[in-house]
Order: C-alpha cells, then sequence, then structure tokens
DNA sequence: CTCTGTGAAAACATTCACAGCG
DNA sequence: CGCTGTGAATGTTTTCACAGAG
C-alpha cells in the first residue's frame, strides 16, 4: 500500500521508454477512465489486459515503467491509476492547438468533438487560400491567414500544431509552426517532417494504412499467412519522432 | 542481371514479413513513384534511405524480403521497383471500398482525393442516422442506410470498409462489414476491433496520436529526453492485426 | 570503386515464471 | 489464494560489416 504518494518516491528514474508501452499508457488510460465511470473501483492486469487485447504481463510491464501502481492481491485501484496516467502522460495540464489547412482533413479536425473532450482544445484554424479567411468552420472558430500564424500561437497560448495541408506544402507548415514556438506537431500530409531536436512529432499517414491493409490481403491470398500475429490486434502505428 | 522477371523466380518464399516492414514498404513505393515521375531511373538503398529517414540497411533488408532487386554497382531500377513494389502491396488491382459514417471524419475520407488517386475507390457511403440517407457528399456520392449496407458491399464489388461511427457502434459496424463480405476493415473509431480469422484489420486512433504527441512533451520536461530515437523520423503506428 | 544481399551481432520488446505481499 | 513486480528467457527488428557482382 502506498495511497496517496502519487508518482511513488522511486520511479524507475526516466529514460528509454518504449514507444510501444506509451501507445498501449493512451489505450489503458481510456479503458480505465471508461471503468471509472462504471463505478469500478479496482481492475486487474488480467481483467484490463483481456479488454484490450494484451497479456497481463504486458500490462505490468508498461504499468511498471512509471513506478508502483498495484496492490498485490487486489489489482490497481482505478481512480489512483486514472490519475497517475494522465499526470504521466501530460494529460493534467492544458493542450491547446492550431490547425492549419481547412480542407476536409482540418474541418473534420476542428469539429471532431473528441479532441476536446479528451482535453486538446483546437484554439485556431489557418489556412494559405485567403478565400477561405473568415469562413467559419466547427463551433465559432474562424479560418485565419497563414501570415497570423505566429501572433495568434503566442497570443491564444498554443502550444501544439496539426497539419492538415497537401504534402508540397507540409515541410514549410512545420517550420512556421516550429518558429512560431509550438512543442509538437501532429502531421497528417503523407510525407516526411523534419524538426529541430526538442521538438515532437508524430505522424498519420492514411495511404500508409490504407496500403498495409491492402498488403494484408493481397500477401495473405498469394502466399501463406503470417501466423505470427495472432493474439492482440495491433494498432497501426503511425510515426512519431 | 535478371531484367524481365518480375518477382525473380525465387522469392524468398513466404511469410513472417515484419509489419513495420510493411509499412516502409508504402513509403518506398510513394518516393519511387515520386522519382519515377521526376525522370530517374535508378536509385540507391542510400538516396532512398536518406529520403526518407532510413538507413541503406533498412532498405535493402526490406526490399530483399521479397526478391532481388537490386543491381550490384548501379542501384535499383526505379520503374522495375516501383513495378514490384504495386504488385507485392496489392496496388496493381482494383479496391473498392466504402466507409461507414457520414460524420465529420466519415465525410473528410470520402472527399480525400488521394485516396482515389492511389487506387483505392471509394463506392458508397452509410450512416445509420435516416437523415442523413440521400445526402450527397463527396463528388457524387449520395449516403445510403444501413439496411443496405449487404447489398450494396455485392452489388458494387466492395471488397473493403471504412469505421467511421462513434466507438459505440463500430464493433457491430464491423460485425455487418464482415457479414456483407469485405476483406478487410480501416477502423478509425477510437476501440478495438475483433474480427474473425481472414479478415485485414487496420486501426487509426487520432487521439492516441496527440496522446504520444504529449507525451513526449511532458515526459521529456520532466525527466530526461529519450535519446534513443534521434535518427530516421518514425510515423505513429497504428495497430493492424 | 560503387552498391547489393546477407549472415552475425546488437538492440529492442514481449512473454514466462516465480518470489513475495496482502 | 489472487495478483503484482521483475529477473530471465525468448522472440523480433535493426544495425553492422563484409563478400561478391558489375
Amino acid at each position: 500500500m502506498h495511497g496517496v504518494t502519487p508518482y511513488h518516491g522511486g520511479v524507475p528514474s526516466r529514460r528509454n521508454i518504449p514507444k510501444p508501452a506509451v501507445r498501449r499508457l493512451s489505450l489503458y488510460l481510456r479503458e480505465l477512465a471508461s471503468r471509472q465511470e462504471a463505478g469500478e473501483e479496482t481492475v486487474s492486469s488480467k481483467a484490463l489486459g483481456r479488454s484490450l487485447g494484451l497479456t497481463d504481463a504486458q500490462v505490468r510491464k508498461d504499468l511498471a515503467l512509471f513506478g508502483q501502481f498495484g496492490h498485490p492481491g487486489r489489482g490497481y485501484a482505478v481512480a489512483e491509476l486514472v490519475a497517475s496516467l494522465r499526470r504521466i502522460m501530460g494529460r493534467d495540464r492544458l493542450w491547446r492547438a492550431c490547425v492549419v489547412g481547412a480542407g476536409n482533413i482540418g474541418r473534420a479536425l476542428v469539429s471532431y468533438d473528441r479532441f476536446r473532450r479528451e482535453g486538446f482544445q483546437i484554439a485556431a484554424v489557418f489556412d494559405a487560400d485567403p478565400a477561405l479567411a473568415g469562413r467559419e468552420v466547427g463551433s465559432g472558430l474562424r479560418v485565419q491567414r497563414m501570415s497570423e500564424l505566429a501572433s495568434v500561437v503566442a497570443a491564444e497560448g498554443i502550444n501544439l500544431g496539426i497539419i492538415a495541408v497537401p504534402r508540397e506544402t507540409a515541410q514549410q507548415v512545420a517550420d512556421a509552426l516550429v518558429a512560431a514556438g509550438v512543442q509538437g506537431i501532429l502531421n497528417f500530409a503523407p510525407r516526411r517532417i523534419e524538426v529541430r531536436e526538442g521538438i515532437a512529432i508524430v505522424s498519420v499517414d492514411f495511404t500508409v494504412s490504407l496500403e498495409l491493409l491492402a498488403f494484408q490481403i493481397a500477401f495473405g491470398e498469394s502466399g501463406v499467412l503470417d501466423p505470427g500475429n495472432d493474439g492482440p490486434e495491433d494498432a497501426d502505428s503511425p510515426s512519431d519522432e
């Protein structure tokens, strides 16, 4: 028992957190929040793993990367673990994002309620097309000109940028976002984005995901099915720096 | 030299293709197509890797999984490799997809031109809300009722389903798609989808990607930066079965 | 000399299996 | 008992480094 202490005195130091583990952390948090809402007070690594298609050992290993949260014989206290995970993942702070590109994807992201509900506020939208300036998208946001990006990012306290422009302009948008002071970028353009050391970047590439799907089907038919990957379903991995 | 032969006689059999390698294959194909258009005739693993933030050894290993495509001393013949990769990835056949869910994300996907250009045709859109039935989305597609899903999938020769509904209904939509006969599913709903053996599934989870981004920033500040992952940018990995 | 294909080594990630707490 | 935390074992992916082709 360690009840009050949030992170535990001796967090297994820092460093070297496997990226796949972090993605799963996000899944744990989602599942735990849902169980918390359902009134569950404790949950075992086995139960948690079962819901997400993971082994119990995997769940325990992942959580143990950040401290000792479990109670032997009992499992994990849901509320406690939710609070810890939120802090670890930076979900205890306010994230403000801007979307660059008011095309199909940009507009969909601005209107994607889940972001707001999960604590990622979209505070501005920009587009290079002057014809779109002033146009309302989502709930009450108006498209602003690229020339305003730096000042708006500063004035609105925006710390994340979301790139939803065509591949041709994606790198220069990234440069502008970094110059404006964002700490991280979520990239939806189908190309690699380079940013300087210290800026976080994660990419989501729809085409790669679709092609991965096509490959599985095409290759599964022509060749032998890959059996290795039977157990847990595994999410299509985007790219992060 | 093996010039004409497309796949080479002895493809290193089948089986056991690492998933990360398949994602990169998609990147190679994109980069190669762009170089082909630019008139380049050959490319070395080093040049290809450089463009994509990968090592030359990685590129060679990935390609070697499927055959011997390179010409020692010369590099890879661009046109030849594009053709081989297209076949390997199933890009030489016609893919027809339907989108289920005509909300923000569903509509954005229907209008996402890149899918069509890359050979993934969206042939139908469905939504459970009867009020949306008949509404036009994208270029000339009309929203259809869920009750028509099975017959439309059959009639239109649809082999892929794209889930763009809220998490609550995602699993039952997946079941309906599989029952209707699709071979694979691209899932945008924030939850795990289970499908029977033999059906391919890839998931894209925006929230996980955003949280991965937030984690990198929050953890980088509070702790020591993870140094390991310096080199190539790495895409945010979705989930695939 | 350039550049591939590939065994062997290293790094990384998952699973096993069990000591020990409640 | 039930269930965590964790070393040790196993499996997977990446990198190294070099023989050999052109």
